[in-house]
DNA sequence: TATAAGCCATCAATATAATGAATACAAATC
DNA sequence: GATTTGTATTCATTATATTGATGGCTTATA
């Protein structure tokens, strides 16, 4: 039992092939076989399934065991962080969420800042669902993840507030309402993103399950795309602001009567057991929310 | 970097002795002083203060990377009971926290339930005030322990209440009284535990810090020497009524008036990463906690 | 079905790291 | 200043991890 064994086991989990494993982390395949061969007597049970071609599956044990792996490689990365740290070096990775629903510009205007001030940090970018992001921080596969608030099981910075915009071409019959109400929303047809978020953001306005289901016509994975079909007249969408472009061409962008704010916050599996790094990322995340305050962020 | 290091760094860090260290993990002092040596190197920091007659203390690294060493190393824990459990093994190493303030009997009698179900469980019990059980399950010095509720930055799962109960002479002025005021404590001299608890106990009484100093009149670390100073009429003081032996001689218990009450818990530091030991000792406490119902602990 | 390519497990050999035994050295105690 | 106690260091040994070569199995392709 050893810290190759268990990063190999990883990897393997992650790509599925001992040879490509093996290049990864910059070892021979015959040596990640061995790895996990040993790693495997040793703790008495398979924990990948494999055949001829490479792994096929995580086995039970397999399943259960890999997040504590996780966890314990989290601890090494942390403990080698400290190490630097100490030595005034900032260095070290740290694995990034983004879901697709939140500001691509929130985003990449934090890790530019980041990355000026620690230019030795390796950030890794994860993209998922909301609720993939969470779980990701669960289980230790990232470090920190941008996830909507309130988020459950793990700890959370708020970050910043924004407020979700029903989105509907300039010459739809709502256009000249001050704001949307649960009634109108009723009557009208969706766009909304791919993933989850969109019954998250639609159950945000009070709107029923089955109305939710019923309503949706149109699914997207590009927030670009969505908004030109609203252009179209195909329908309207629900959207934070935050997604929306500086200048609305053809669509017009309104509140929500009531108004529904949305949280946005950065989740961490365990302050207290966090990297150096994943702290620092927090900070300045938050101070540049601090900064651009009022400017590009309506706090609510 | 490998797991003997860490564990000789952890084992250092808590017995400062080479030589100890080195019969207590079965190695010689020789390879305990390489492995430090070694590890201190790759990280490139001095972990430990030490002069040619042992271990003086953790450096300012030590201290913050100690934390993380623990983690890791519950972690392996983790796997290896996984692993065991996964062959219907039930086995590993349990190091469970205790408070003094809590019933010692609850204690023993959970203790002797779990053993009897699970006998290759190695049960290591550590006893500290409430504050320290809390910080040892944050930093991974024990796995599962005793705590008050609410406790901070830690998982719980509530076991049992217990009732906040005034304890004086059987010939005091107050004996008769059904109930204790706010009131009628201001005018008391108390007799309390030696450690935090008291002042934790006290302010639940709504009495005013200054107050509370004030009135306590004398501190002991054991409670039968409390409450045999209370017999004497050297004072009163504040207990759980399951601290209170079964036959009150000579002093009687009242509860207080508003009622006070107090939620007993088991703390674990992150549910989801636990030991499948410690997850199985706070299902059978609870177990334990449900069948005592209405039997030893009155629930409030 | 033959052939080639890709991939993993195995074996033996080698490199590397962990450990042990002996010893030197420092500090405290008498 | 001798003795005890305990750590660091040196060197030899042992254990472990890693490699390189090989063979077997699978899949793809003709």
């Amino acid at each position: 039992m050893n810290f190759s064994q268990f990063q190999a086991f990883v990897a393997l989990a992650e790509m599925g092939s001992f040879t490509e494993v093996a290049n990864a982390i910059n070892l021979t395949q015959s040596a990640v076989s061995h790895a996990l061969t040993a790693l495997e007597s040793e703790l008495g049970v398979t924990l990948l399934e494999r055949n001829r071609k490479g792994v096929v599956a995580l086995t039970n044990v397999g399943q259960v065991i890999i997040p504590h792996v996780r966890a314990l490689l989290a601890q090494v990365e942390a403990i080698e962080q400290e190490a630097k740290a100490a030595q005034g070096r900032t260095m070290g990775k740290l694995r990034l969420g983004n879901t697709f629903c939140l500001s691509p510009g929130l985003l990449a205007s934090v890790m530019t800042c980041f990355q000026q001030q620690y230019p030795d940090v390796e950030l890794v970018l994860f993209e998922g669902t909301m609720n993939e992001v969470e779980e990701w921080i669960a289980s230790s596969i990232i470090d920190v993840g941008f996830v909507p608030l309130p988020a459950t099981g793990i700890d959370s910075t708020l970050i910043t507030t924004d407020e979700l915009q029903v989105v509907l071409a300039a010459g739809h019959h709502l256009h000249a309402q001050r704001a949307i109400t649960l009634d109108d929303l009723n009557q009208e047809n969706f766009i909304m993103p791919k993933n989850e978020c969109s019954f998250r953001l639609m159950g945000m306005t009070g709107m029923e399950p089955s109305r939710i289901k019923a309503s949706m016509r149109y699914q997207a994975s590009d927030s670009a795309t969505i908004l030109a079909m609203v252009r179209e007249g195909l329908g309207i969408t629900l959207l934070p602001r935050m997604m929306l472009p500086a200048k609305l061409d053809g669509i017009v962008a309104l509140p929500l009567d009531p108004p529904q704010h949305i949280e946005i916050g950065l989740g961490i599996k365990a302050r207290a057991m966090a990297s150096p790094v994943a702290k620092l990322f927090v900070q300045t995340t938050l101070a540049w929310a601090h900064r651009q305050a009022g400017l590009l962020v309506p706090v609510a």
